[in-house]
RNA sequence: GGCUGAGUGGCAGAGUGGCUAUGCAGCGGACUGCAAAUCCGUGUACCUCGGUUCGACUCCGGGCUCAGCCUCCA
């Protein structure tokens, strides 16, 4: 039975669908005005992994995951006007960056997208209810009129989630005062439009949504009042999650979630990645050196409640590791049935083991090393083995490919193009990558020939040219074949 | 200061009250024209000090160290 590490009791429980014919989970996505980063790969792909196995458990029909995207808030307004644009030119922008990114790391898309922008009845109607039920007030004297505040002391339950006390939190030092909230800890539901801002109506008076409002709005309006899951970086646990259990609960007088699920940092050289310390890499700029399978594996090898530390070591890591699975996959042809059961049985309980991947992926390589040492003895076997080794990597996303796609595949740059343009030859990048395999395969027939003849000194000076093409070549009793590293 | 979480072999990273994680790297062997890939074999690993126990890396308590949250952040 799946067991989930849920944050709200810091316990590892059983999962306990509300509805197992719907099973709910709601992520927070991006605030969308810049390209996305290694965090953010995080979330996609372990959260992307707990949709494929809920999906797995419960039918790919009865699993309904949804993660919102920010298109309103104040580092938005920022940056549009620091490049003079509209904010949804903006924000359309960084939402099609991050779909490439998200895809490109074979991440699934949720049954829904919800904007915040989109959601402005459901935020303001939600607003309106905390205010009529007294959980929220307009600020008073000294503050901007308009400015709608969330009263903290009126929840019990306020700190449950992270773990703090409403005493602990006013005595620290950190907690701004702001003469508009009657309490330090309240925080801003509805913000007041200034001049030049962009806004929209309100029974407040024009002005656009605090920070945490828009996700207990889309939740609740996509998922229902009362739903399973709720996941995000950890980052998010105070005060993001905090005040949307304060929102929601109070507005809707029901529970809001289940379990609460958060992935821990990514870190460089001991330290959280992060913004506002300008240490981070874009998924974008990890993608120009390592493939974005290889990124994946890379973040699945760990935890995702451990913190994960990035480095070009760690990932030429997780690139020989992957070689050796797709290694295993190559020359070898699929085949269904056999006794595979062990191997399910022990994937499937590595995953209910609040999703432990890294457990997870030791079966895989079990796996490869089983067919490797089968594979000249016994295809049939060999090809049920590789079809669950397959079978059990589409669960975490991984080995999707044919090893023909993965080994062979070149990058297409630019200038490749450029050069074939101005030489008249075809620009069809499928056409390119057929020339460039064209080439090599020339190559390694000549070698052959050479190879018949004893002539090493050709043959080698050959294997030369092409591991110089990062073309590595590897000799077995069928013939050679060939990979690019 | 308050509150979390963590400290495992050269590196990464799971896990368990007594029994092989797994990967990468290393070493020895097989295979190979040589390689590569692969297979076989190989490494006195569990921060520290006490306690519980027949037995603890694994449970409990103290200490040390690291990271994070308490302010925007996935």
């Amino acid at each position: 039975m799946l067991q989930i590490h849920n944050n709200l009791t810091k316990r590892k429980e059983s999962f306990v669908p509300i509805d197992p014919k719907n099973v709910r989970m709601y992520v927070c996505g991006m605030t969308v005005y810049d390209l996305c980063h290694l965090g953010h790969a995080r979330v996609l792909v372990v959260f992307d992994v707990v949709y494929r196995y809920l999906r797995q458990v419960y039918g790919a029909e009865q699993v309904t995951y949804v993660r919102n995207v920010t298109d309103i808030d104040d580092k938005i307004i920022a940056r549009a006007n620091e490049r003079g644009e509209k904010i949804n030119q903006l924000t359309d922008h960084y939402i099609k960056e991050m779909v490439r990114d998200a895809d490109a790391l074979g991440v699934q898309h949720p049954d829904e997208e919800p904007r915040a922008t989109r959601h402005m009845d459901e935020i303001i109607a939600m607003i309106q209810t905390l205010i009529d039920k007294g959980y929220a007030y307009q600020a008073g004297n000294g503050g901007t009129l308009g400015d709608v505040y969330y009263d903290v002391s009126h929840f019990e339950h306020y700190g449950q989630l992270s773990g703090k006390n409403t005493d602990d939190l006013r005595a620290g030092a950190r907690v701004e005062v702001d003469a508009a909230k009657q309490d330090p800890l309240d925080f801003v539901l509805w913000k007041a439009a200034k001049p030049g801002e962009p806004y929209w109506e309100s029974p407040w008076g024009k002005g656009r949504p605090g920070w945490h409002i828009e996700c207990s709005a889309m939740a609740t309006c996509c998922l229902g009042n009362h739903f399973d899951i709720h996941g995000g970086g950890l980052d998010l646990q105070f005060p993001h999650h905090e005040n949307e259990i304060a929102q929601s609960e109070a507005a809707t007088g029901e529970k809001f979630v289940n379990v609460w699920m958060h992935n821990g940092f990514v870190r460089i050289d001991e330290e959280k990645m992060s913004k506002s310390l300008g240490n981070f890499f874009t998924i974008r700029e990890v993608l120009e050196k390592y493939k974005p399978e290889v990124v994946r594996f890379f973040i699945l090898n760990s935890h995702y409640r451990s913190p994960l530390n990035y480095s070009d070591k760690h990932l030429d890591e997780a690139k020989a590791a992957l070689t050796t699975l797709y290694n295993a996959l190559r020359g070898v042809t699929p085949g269904e049935g056999g006794d595979v059961q062990a191997y399910t049985a022990r994937f499937d309980a590595a995953m209910d083991d609040d999703f432990n991947t890294p457990e997870a992926i030791a079966v895989l390589f079990e796996l490869a090393r089983e067919i490797n040492r089968l594979r000249n003895n016994d295809a049939l076997v060999t090809g049920q083995l590789a079809a669950e080794l397959m079978r059990l990597g589409r669960c975490l996303g991984l080995l999707q490919k044919s090893p023909g796609e993965y080994f062979e595949e070149i990058e297409v740059t630019e200038q490749m193009i450029a050069a074939r343009a101005s030489a008249g030859a075809s620009i069809d990048i499928k056409v390119i990558r057929a020339d460039e395999k064209k080439k090599i395969e020339k190559l390694i027939e000549q070698r052959s020939l050479a190879r018949e003849n004893k002539n090493w000194a050709e043959s080698d000076r050959i294997r030369d040219e092409l591991a110089a093409q990062g073309v590595v070549l590897e000799d077995g009793p069928q013939g050679t074949t060939w990979r690019r590293e």
